[in-house]
DNA sequence: GAATAAGATTAACATTGTTAAGTAAATGAT
DNA sequence: ATCATTTACTTAACAATGTTAATCTTATTC
């Protein structure tokens, strides 16, 4: 009797198969320009496949960031497990997080730079569990560290964590987007962001 | 033989009857979701008028956003040039341009946020007189001020001032797609993260 | 008044995301 | 084993998009 079992395997095979061939053309041509039909033709299936899987594009692109950045809170988890200095291991990590996003700046620009889609389930979006919200709280938890260590003044951390991700979402998006921009040297930018808004934190 | 620039004058009225009937549309319900025909129906003139006046929509845009930045150059040079002590003042434009953004965010998401299309011309879009180069320059030259003031210590103020946008437009950009992220008050977000990068760049 | 040029329109194309209807095969029930 | 049903998938089509070529209309020029 394992026939159903056997079915939802394929089932499970042929949307993983769908999710990979979106993720590759995504990340090659970015979500606007690849087509339903183009991401059809790669697995050999038609165009209307997809649709018993994915509710539509927009859902499929869902899913393609939801697997990049479960990546990103390993890599961050990673960074924060290891021991040594609490404001170094918090610089890491924010330095860690910009790379993250330039090395996957399509899957960062549909997670963090469009428009959030209107109809959108914010209560589920902004949940804890969802990797945004993980990845953010690294920053919380990184800040108390330093804080509880006596290398920084006490505050507001909430606060304090969204302006660090402003900043390091600011570097990121604006390398992203004006590539051609004449910048005084990419690791410089990122360095020199990174040490600003900790000193500008640590008072 | 004032029929030439009568005509020149009527060319001139529709194109501009064009720009903001596309305006006027491009912010109410953002770019993507406006066709070339509800802007056609609008100024009732068929669609394919306005291809004797824009190249394509992206032209379109490109120079709706030109307008925009023009009102903000504006704002800047005003507070700029008010007296008083500089950092005062730096802070003041650093809260007017991230104002400007939240004013006017289909704007500011079409001209920093949104990929540079490609065969673009990245020479004319970053040259000196361009608007957001004009805008990008009262950083560098509200930082000099600090720093010949003694309010600021010694650096490389190209880098500084792109770290200074970096934050800036962090926050904007922020505030302006996660709208309904859990914020510790949007003022105080916008206060806090510009007094910690002028503290950080203090020292 | 005829020729010419400019301005604007109609019709059409290719492509897009998406849905409805249909087909064929695997599964379940009798 | 036969019939009915569910499942997986495809074909065909729709409506909307940006854009172009060809055409018509109107105004200017000679």
């Amino acid at each position: 009797m394992g026939v159903k079992e056997r079915r939802a395997r394929q089932k499970k095979y042929l949307r993983q198969e769908i999710l990979d061939a979106a993720t590759e053309l995504f990340v090659r041509e970015g979500y606007e320009n690849v087509s339903m039909r183009r991401i059809a033709d790669k697995i050999e299936y038609s165009p209307t496949t997809i649709y018993i899987y994915f509710k539509d594009k927009a859902d499929l692109l869902e899913q393609v960031c939801k697997e990049t950045f479960a990546r990103l809170v390993q890599k961050l988890s990673k960074i924060m497990e290891q021991p040594g200095e609490p404001v170094e291991r918090l610089k890491r990590g924010l330095i860690a997080y910009i790379e993250f996003g330039l090395e996957n700046p399509h899957q960062y620009r549909t997670t963090f730079m469009m428009p959030i889609p209107e109809g959108f389930d914010h209560e589920k979006y902004h949940q804890a569990d969802s990797p945004g919200m993980q990845a953010f709280s690294f920053l919380t938890r990184g800040l108390t560290e330093c804080i509880k260590a006596g290398k920084m003044r006490a505050m507001n951390v909430e606060l304090a964590a969204q302006t660090l991700w402003a900043g390091i979402h600011g570097v990121t998006s604006l390398l992203i987007t004006h590539t051609t921009f004449p910048w005084a040297g990419r690791e410089k930018v990122i360095h020199f962001t990174v040490d600003t808004l900790v000193a500008g934190l640590a008072g």
